[in-house]
DNA sequence: TTAAATTACTTGTCATACTAATTATATTTG
DNA sequence: CAAATATAATTAGTATGACAAGTAATTTAA
């Protein structure tokens, strides 16, 4: 394979991360889910892991601290999520759902199971696991 | 699969999207570049076709027009691109790169081309074709 | 041939991403 | 223990991305 062709394909992949973000934020917005895809994204974590401190949460959802800020800081003025002190460390808090936050996951994931769905209609099991490997082998070359 | 999956696997691709980006920005400012891979990539499309119009350029390069408008009046203020007025129609601009435009491209290619390879090491022929075709079928499956 | 629709581009707004710098607090170490 | 270092979170700055709305020019169609 020539040079040329890797910066090709890292367009390419760039493209189609852009579109399958895009499709999912458009069905958001047309079914009033008032919240993005990556808040949605921070709340489900939240979700099944609760009393997480900002950095923990950061890590798990792989964005930085100032965009997980920001994240929150939205979240939180929707309320559907609090920062609660750290019992232990001042510096910290530990990230719950209000309740309102735990109605919405629980509305909303079903939905976005189906929305997530479509991007990878005729594509087949061993498509999905070829797709991961190659993923992850991508991601750990850049360590 | 379950529909659980489908959303693990739009975050494994946004998450390497954003990784392979991140990884050649960092090297674009390591190297004293003086653009962003956004701004590249608009940069060697008009290198490889003059006389553009902004949004057959948009089309090129898969961004929304104002998106385009934005990188085009910074590689302007950079002096890297030129607008010109259409010749038959006035709403219109032709884009060309400056002379040290040309020179910027001409230098950054294959500079450029060695960073993006990084991200594909480990992975032999058929893992690309694979992976180009997975993509696609995503890309298709959202238009 | 002029009113309506379309096209090319711009502007504005909000959200995300990354970097660098800052503040407050904890931890380490000399 | 005090000084140096590290960590958690925030703030600020710049760029990209999506979307909506606006302006000017062109095309179409009544």
């Amino acid at each position: 394979m020539t040079q040329e062709q890797f910066s090709k394909y890292s367009f390419l992949l760039d493209r189609t991360a852009r579109r399958v973000k895009q499709y999912a934020q458009r069905k958001f917005k047309l079914s009033d889910f008032d919240i993005t895809v990556d808040q949605w994204l921070v709340m489900k974590n939240l979700s099944e892991n609760e009393l997480l401190s900002q950095s923990e949460l950061a890590t798990l959802v792989f964005k930085d601290q100032p965009t997980l800020t920001r994240i929150v800081d939205i979240l939180t003025k929707k309320n559907y999520v609090e920062r609660q002190p750290h019992p232990l460390d001042r510096r910290s808090f530990q990230l719950i759902l209000t309740p309102a936050g735990e109605e919405k996951v629980k509305a909303l994931k079903p939905k976005i199971a189906s929305i997530r769905e479509k991007a990878w209609e005729n594509l087949n099991e061993s498509d999905f696991q070829e797709f991961k490997r190659i993923l992850n082998t991508i991601y750990a070359n850049l360590e």
